[in-house]
DNA sequence: TGTACATCAGTGAACGCGCGTTCACTGATGTAC
DNA sequence: TGTACATCAGTGAACGCGCGTTCACTGATGTAC
């Protein structure tokens, strides 16, 4: 049956920000349509009537976790916080939630693998990111070694080795 | 019928040279056991009689890929070279060579979300390089530093942009 | 050194499974009059 | 405002494909005597 022009777009809407989620979770390869649709509570047929393919979901994915990163980037920039964006980034909350976290530290690896739409979509948010901030070249060097920590401190199993890198890079860029 | 044990071996190791180097382009879910099985000569079916799945194959890969990063930072730290060790690691080169290259910058993001065995055995491997140097707290950073410098310039589309952040990353760890 | 036989790496067909995608169908919504 | 009907998001079964893995079989190797 037809539904309500309104409830499509928050469903829509939600469909993006649970394949998002799940995206970031376990990347791309393990999160199935059926995963994707079955947490925005529908069933996997109806996907096709909100999207082409699951590809263009990835890309719909990674353009809106680079938007949620671009505005958290922006609030940083605003505030005046006691802890700098680096301290946040290089967080043990950030290591152990990808979910909620930053899309290129999960997601960055297969995005290199992937087709030029998805890259470019990647891209496009990551330019804007770099562009939000005073000294360019500074910004993409923090970006670089935040990115590296957290992969670097998600990719071993010791919680010490993995506290060590995470408080390593977080000084070394606050004295850099 | 049986075949060598000395023919074995040789294969055995050809197996996971070119596992690697297929993990390293295309990520461990891209890669099949048919596909390696044919770059190394084989067929898939032989695989069985190497390995107990593909997990172990991946494990193997992962502790091979470790073993020759490892030489290659002990060679750097024991020459002189012009080049340091991160300005050819943010190279042109590696950033396009995947395959040749570092196996955490192409594999990270997949190992953090794998099993503890595989895990345990990339931590092993970065333990013994990040042994391998002086200032384990540099060392680390640097390290963190490199791996989100390639990844990123790897994950996106232009060439002006990818440049843009090896040369930076470059630069500000050479002046760090 | 020679003989008899068990071993086992390798082959290629086959299996079961999960995946992306398609399809016939449903029925309330939105639109044309 | 009321009626008639085309639209289309959603359902759930089905399809085709590639994958990891298994299996019966082969026959030279390596070992036991």
């Amino acid at each position: 049956m037809r539904y309500p022009a309104k409830e499509t777009a928050v469903k829509h809407e939600r469909i993006v920000k649970e394949a998002s989620r799940l995206f970031r979770e376990r990347g791309f390869e393990n999160v199935s349509v059926g995963d994707v649709m079955k947490a925005a509570g529908l069933t996997h047929g109806a996907f096709y009537a909100h999207f082409g393919s699951k590809e263009e979901l990835k890309a719909a994915a990674v353009a809106y976790g680079l938007k949620v990163w671009l505005g958290r980037v922006q609030r940083s920039n605003s505030e005046k916080s006691k802890e700098s964006y680096s301290d946040r980034y290089l967080s043990r909350w950030h290591r152990d939630n990808p979910g909620q976290g930053c899309t290129a530290a999960a997601l960055a690896q297969e995005l290199a693998r992937s087709t030029p739409e998805l890259k470019a979509a990647f891209e496009h948010g990551l330019e804007n990111i770099l562009s939000a901030s005073g000294d360019r070249k500074e910004a993409i060097f923090q970006v670089a070694a935040m990115i590296g920590g957290v992969v670097l401190a998600r990719a071993v199993q010791d919680h010490r080795l993995s506290d060590e890198i995470l408080k390593s890079v977080r000084q070394k860029l606050r004295s850099a």
